[in-house]
DNA sequence: CATTTATTTAGATATTTGTCTAAATATCTG
DNA sequence: CAGATATTTAGACAAATATCTAAATAAATG
């Protein structure tokens, strides 16, 4: 999968799309993050698995503890991605 | 499932991204989107109503044909909602 | 009105996705 | 090192998605 559909797919799930909203707030661990929602963990990591493969998450291990943060540098592709998307014309190079 | 959730599953599929770079040069009938693309039109059609639901196109009939154009009031408010999934802090109202 | 052309809908199927439970891995602490 | 805690991986399964063929609908035209 290319690395734009990768991201894309990421962003077309809400739980992830709130995983990013919280992220928002600073970095996270697994399981502060897995307080906010209401499934396994193991789901979730499948979600941070996602994110990661976006490469719109880094994760850094402290101890025992994973930390996911947000990579900023990415959600600004992506910014201009979507940007392009809806307001370059012909320019048709995606995928 | 709610209309900011419908606009995200449209987006993340290529083809259904492909359509709207394709109209983006203007509006086009069923016909002329399909001979882009290496499917049947009856695949087709399913990602127009996607792209119908979402509220990224609208249709109107010309005689016997079906007219596809860009709804760009909608593809404003994507531009927005993205912006805010990267840029806002803290307001966590979506879906 | 019968035929042709354009498009969509119905129904089937294979793949992908999101979730779960159970097990594995990694780290800390006594 | 043994046990506890944190997280991920493996494997299973149900639901959603993308595609196809065949049939239905709608409009134009002889």
């Amino acid at each position: 999968m290319s690395p734009r559909e990768t991201v894309w797919k990421a962003l077309a799930d809400p739980t992830r799309r709130s995983i990013i909203r919280l992220l928002k707030g600073g970095s996270k661990t697994a399981g502060e993050i897995a307080e906010e929602f209401p499934m396994t963990r193991a789901s979730l990591s499948h979600h941070f698995n996602a994110l990661k493969s976006a490469e719109l998450v880094r994760t850094e291990r402290r101890g025992q503890h994973i930390v996911y943060s947000l990579n900023t540098s990415v959600l600004d592709d992506v910014a201009t991605i979507l940007m392009d998307l809806f307001a370059r014309d012909g320019k048709d190079d995606e995928e």
